[in-house]
DNA sequence: ATTCAGGTGCAAAACATTTGCATCTGAAGA
DNA sequence: TCTTCAGATGCAAATGTTTTGCACCTGAAT
């Protein structure tokens, strides 16, 4: 729904544009990380620069919108806030698979350990393997 | 214990070089995730390239030695894979605080609900947050 | 002492990401 | 609806990190 996106956007004080919209709709139906390229790949013949995508990338991010994935490689990858789960990724093709064994017990260990933090705002759990194709 | 540190390059294939050494140095004096710039300014005066100190990192971390660290900056961080322990790193000055929650039951639950993986070699952990200081 | 795969330095390239600046546009107010 | 302007965008160029090609050097096995 468009009316859900725009919202959203303009919930954290942001203009709702073409570009963002469009930059969002690559999120929403292609739920796992992906970069900048892949989002200008996307979006190529509507006329959006790729250095508009980074700026956009590093604002949603700045505002909840985003969240950054580690996937060990080049590029900075990104989901969708709401999508919280984690990702086992192959150290040879970097395949992810994605699996939700969020635990909020995770974040509270955490800072019942930690001296110079009050709160944590975000984790990013990310395991690292090789899949059983590059296995073979 | 540089025959330590010899035994480990040689266990892994790996010829024992003075820049190695020299660099495997840095990391067991200095235990939290540094990156290149950092281990080449800690080496100035020893004549060691920029270059050499990417490959070398590189060639560590697929033995095994090093592991890969997601500061969420800029520059890859890494540190001693024996040094296993978890970040919590504040968005605004970086700084990063070192916590031991290891789980080793992460890996069995992540592998439990995989399809495409048969095992998990290395998990990363990390916590994002605002440290008291910048809060302030 | 010889040999050679693997390690290193140097220069240059490749790549992702950021920045400066001029122009445009969404949306708030008249 | 028209005006206004902070914020959004495009373009070109800069920045910073990491990689690559190539010639030379060196550790360690024989």
């Amino acid at each position: 729904m468009k009316k859900d996106t725009s919202a959203k956007l303009m919930s954290v004080g942001l203009k709702v544009t073409p570009n963002r919209l469009a930059i969002l709709e690559v999120f929403s139906s292609d739920c796992r990380p992906i970069n900048a390229e892949y989002i200008f790949q996307k979006l190529q013949g509507q006329n959006i620069n790729l250095v508009t995508i980074y700026r956009t990338l590093s604002t949603f991010e700045e505002k909840g919108i985003l969240r950054f994935v580690n996937v060990h490689t080049d590029s900075a990858h990104y989901e969708l806030a709401e999508h919280h789960h984690h990702h086992l990724i192959c150290k040879d093709c970097g395949v992810i698979e994605e699996i939700s064994i969020c635990n909020k017990l995770l974040d509270k260990d955490a800072l019942s350990q930690s001296k110079k933090f009050n709160f944590i705002e975000s984790h990013s759990v990310e395991f690292f393997g090789v899949c059983k194709k590059c296995e073979a």
